[in-house]
DNA sequence: TAGATTGTTAATCGATTAACAATC
DNA sequence: TAGATTGTTAATCGATTAACAATC
């Protein structure tokens, strides 16, 4: 809305665009403040502020990779991060081969030493590239080392404390999400 | 289950793994059929059976890829796909220099003959690595051409007709989901 | 002032859970 | 036969929607 240059909207406008109706809207908004106006609606900047710092996606969040293999390098390489919020810090690996050399720019670093980073940088994101069967004792290192969010590429389930949040990147699950619905 | 070599379980076991109610479990199932025996519980073999078949993951299911970049190749090198029920057969770009060269083994096709090829070989399922401008409208000819479900690699919100499928893969947003949660 | 739209309360709807007859 | 667990109905719970006073 933004781009298209417009300055105020509504509820209504809103649940349209998103396809949710207009009092769920305003119910889901009022959860967190009053950020419209009376017979006018709501200020479309100042929402997208609000919302953004509500989401705490108005910072620079750091992250840590770990696993260098060829998920790892697409990921390293992945320019579409940073325009958004995210910057990869730290790239580990438990390789020896691997460890000294550079992927996307990022020095590969050993997982021996990535407890240690991670609590004296006080990084909370973890992107995990590792294969399946390295994917829980990894995790199990990070959560250790305090780490609160882990986006995981492995196509496994993993056990977390409740207090951190875990979200999967897996393809072939995307794609068995609908199968059910071709003919 | 199986690999642990269990033959037989319940509801409330199912229930207790997947983190929900064993009612939630049996009215879910009985939605489909009757997997179960009163007294004993279910046969894990036969409801993983029933439940692939259900869901359409106990074929093999032809994949169209559109796009060849960066994004394109990383998805066509990735070896997780065919052990998973899923093969993709043709890649497809609109990049003259591209054409006819090969990624992860497969020779890339022009988008011109993308069209009739999906037509001709009743491909119901689309992977789509293009750039976000493009995406819209390689989108709308592979709806025209009976595309019915598309996995989207690209960080923007795709307009298809309500039969039509899709599916995101942005890892930006699962970051952004977490985001609220990290302190 | 009249019209419009918010934030919120009350009503409705649908999903989850509890309970139990059927039966293995 | 006694114990266990299903599939399903009824009860409960929570989420969505409708309605409206407040007010811009």
């Amino acid at each position: 809305m933004i781009a298209e240059g417009k300055v105020i909207t509504s509820s209504q406008e809103l649940g349209q665009r998103l396809g949710l109706s207009s009092a769920q809207i305003r119910k889901d908004l009022s959860q967190f403040g009053e950020f419209g106006k009376q017979g006018t609606g709501y200020n479309i900047t100042f929402l997208a502020e609000q919302l953004r710092r509500i989401l705490k996606v108005d910072q620079l969040w750091n992250i840590a990779l770990v696993g260098a293999g060829d998920l790892g390098r697409a990921v390293a390489n992945y320019g579409g991060f940073f325009d958004r919020g995210f910057r990869i810090t730290k790239v580990y690996d438990i390789d020896p081969q691997k460890i000294g050399q550079r992927i996307g720019g990022f020095i590969i670093h050993d997982v021996a030493s990535m407890a240690a980073d991670i609590r004296k940088t006080k990084i909370k994101i973890a992107m995990l590239a590792v294969p399946a069967a390295d994917a829980q004792s990894v995790t199990d290192k990070l959560v250790e080392a305090g780490i609160q969010a882990i986006l995981c590429y492995a196509p496994v389930s993993l056990k977390v404390p409740e207090s951190v949040k875990i979200q999967y990147i897996d393809p072939v699950l995307r794609l068995q999400h609908m199968t059910y619905y071709v003919s």
